[in-house]
DNA sequence: AATATTTCTTGATTCATGTCAAGATATTGG
DNA sequence: CCAATATCTTGACATGAATCAAGAAATATT
């Protein structure tokens, strides 16, 4: 749903101001890396649109190619591959403030081996393949952005390596929970076990040793 | 060695050729993402600089900040995290036309966990912190280099990350062989092993069942 | 060429984690 | 509020890969 579209509907003052709402968390993000102005605001204004997915609905489907960024303003996302033994591996989970897209996909405009799923009720700003190369050269901020986004998400995933090789699932767990105790919280067991690489059965088991140390 | 104390040693002019052969291939590399005016390369020469290393010798020991990144020109790098128990953790290969460093570290100049050492004689180009940043606004086309370049090795860390998840270790060794095969040959197999996140012991036994299945 | 060093292979054993199955608990929807 | 569904736990067992150890092969060093 792009914003011409949100003009042409009922109660469309409502609406605009929730879309306004929803991008002005989107500014604040980018503000934290750079300066955007004014004008830079009506340009993304121009060029975003907003998606709802309700839980276990799709942005991206495997087979498909995808077609745009995913900002979330609302909820939380998840990605994830499956294997030929039909098992789930969790990629990525993205709650609200954070990107997701399988960039992969997105740049070589080949077609994705990634799902892309609510795990909650969620709000989206989209940014399309088009609008994301345009807004690049129309607010060079952006690009500035996309660097450091980039240059950024590359160190992080070297750490989730390092992780995979030197830490243990009970280590890779406990430091899972001290970084981000929100997902973890928000999310089942299960899927925290495929993000960390495990089954549910060993991440029951390692939490139970845990809960006995503690006491 | 910079290019100024090149200059002022016995051999100047031959010791200056080499320096720009090895720019040459430098500026080949950048060449293939961007365009580089003559003005541009005589920025690079006054700013980069080379550096030998024997085989067995650290670009980068953990516990230091990394101060560059490295172009190899000749030869072949290796950098590795070392666990608990004294076992090695290879991260990247670098051979010819590569670049490495511990980015996190050069970014953030937090002491690194990383080692940096040849594989075998080396011969690299070096950019110091100083001089990427500066190189970034002097000659634009590097900053959109790195844009791309930090994408890039994004998107390949997550197809790493995909494989370990996804593919067992023959599958994982196969195709490595199949995507790298020059590198597979010029370093043992017990480095090959730990890239794979696995031992000497299991690959030998991996390689044994392969060539069994061919004959 | 001879020796030392590194690398690779192979067997025996151990261990961590996956798999299968079943029941308990919690959550969701009508 | 009850039924249906999803999630989590626990036990028994299987299995792939790590570890330990020793010898063979290859490579480097003098």
């Amino acid at each position: 749903m792009s914003i011409a579209e949100l003009g042409s509907i009922h109660h469309a003052k409502n609406i605009n101001l929730v879309f306004l709402i929803m991008l002005d968390n989107f500014f604040n993000k980018l503000s934290k890396a750079i300066t955007l102005t004014e004008a830079d605001k009506a340009i993304f204004r121009q060029h975003v649109s907003v998606k709802r997915l309700r839980k276990h609905q799709y942005l991206l489907q495997e087979g498909e190619v995808c077609k745009s960024v995913a900002f979330v303003y609302k909820g939380m996302l998840r990605s994830y591959l499956v294997d030929k033994k039909n098992n789930e591996h969790i990629i990525q989970f993205a709650p609200e403030d954070w990107f997701i897209s399988d960039l992969n996909s997105f740049i070589t405009e080949d077609i994705s081996n990634l799902n892309i799923e609510a795990v909650e009720d969620s709000e989206l700003i989209l940014i399309s393949k088009a609008a994301h190369v345009y807004l690049e050269t129309a607010v060079p901020g952006f690009y500035k952005f996309n660097y450091m986004q980039y240059r950024g998400a590359y160190m992080s995933l070297q750490k989730r390596l390092t992780d995979m090789f030197m830490l243990s699932i009970e280590e890779r767990y406990t430091k899972l929970l001290s970084i981000y105790p929100d997902i973890t919280q928000r999310v089942p067991q299960h899927m925290i076990a495929s993000y960390l690489g495990s089954t549910p059965e060993t991440l029951s088991r390692v939490r139970k040793k845990i809960f006995v140390k503690k006491d």
